[in-house]
DNA sequence: GTCTATGATGTTACAGTATAACATGTCAAT
DNA sequence: ATTGACATGTTATACTGTAACATCATAGAC
């Protein structure tokens, strides 16, 4: 993996995807949980998408892939995939993303891209560990966290289109 | 102000909830924005709630106070009040509370009680740190965040009703 | 004082997001 | 074969948020 491996970076994401969805039957197989056809399917459309997707997004792919066009179908395949720790809610995006990272035990931050909405999982132990800290301080026990920042990829940053 | 002064710890509200008003008029005024009758409205019932209340739920007490009853009444007060940092939305609830430490630049974590619903906001400068830092290893620079934890507040950790 | 530009509000209509509830099907263990 | 647990199909609806345009109020220019 280069030092700079990420979203943001080039990189053989068809190699990424392989092995994302190799690494999630491994996982649901020591669950005990099963990867069914519309589960498997709304998986690769996230892996397969440079972009967060919204459920209804997901939904339409799921449909050309011959599943039943009612939002339950999305939802519940989604819920479960979040559920494993498979794929990703953005909430300020109302949108969900693979994650590439399965199997590390993690609280991963997001950096969204607002020129060109590209959505970057990074490594955010350190935010995960200040949080819960600041956390104690008040008493309260963190059990699940999102971390989420808006800002401008290095590419936007390069090309300035960006406005506000 | 005591030293675990929060919205876990019980507290003077009325007189915060004065002090916020009061810190609005003034904030605004410098801004030279108008703190207009249904805006005021919006952020009185936001400083009464012990919870953060959905944009409907805002517009039901808009309501009651005479306004219309039509989105848009809500969701442009609302709108408004988040812009000038007087209050924030919760990704997580689709929800608003009320800021109480307005004037202070921060970048807040929201500390979501799953039991009795409670919102406190906890300083987070060394959260935000952190995520600004993660976010440069990536070269991604960071303009605004959304930092939330969902977890158990003080009192619903003693009194075991927590389920998951 | 009245004109006018700006911002705020009223109003209609709709777009987008998400879930409840119940029927049906599948599959594995007994 | 039966049953129980889980998964899916299906209908309907609830919840969240915004576009677009008309009207109104306020403050500053003249």
């Amino acid at each position: 993996m280069p030092p700079d491996h990420s979203a943001f970076a080039p990189h053989d994401h068809a190699a990424c995807t392989a092995g994302a969805m190799t690494l999630a039957e491994d996982r649901l197989a020591n669950a005990g949980q099963r990867l069914t056809p519309v589960r498997r399917s709304a998986l690769q459309i996230l892996l397969d998408s440079p972009r967060a997707l919204g459920a209804y997004e997901v939904l339409e792919r799921l449909v050309a892939a011959g599943f039943a066009n009612q939002p339950p179908v999305a939802y519940r395949a989604l819920e479960f995939l979040e559920d494993q720790g498979l794929i990703h809610r953005i909430r300020r995006l109302n949108a969900f993303t693979a994650c590439l990272h399965a199997g590390h035990a993690h609280a991963p931050a997001f950096l969204i891209c607002r020129a060109c909405h590209a959505v970057a999982e990074a490594p955010a132990t350190e935010v995960a560990t200040a949080l819960t800290a600041a956390a104690a301080t008040l008493h309260f026990t963190v059990e699940r966290s999102t971390i989420e920042a808006v800002g401008l990829c290095p590419s936007c940053q390069s090309t300035p289109q960006a406005v506000a």
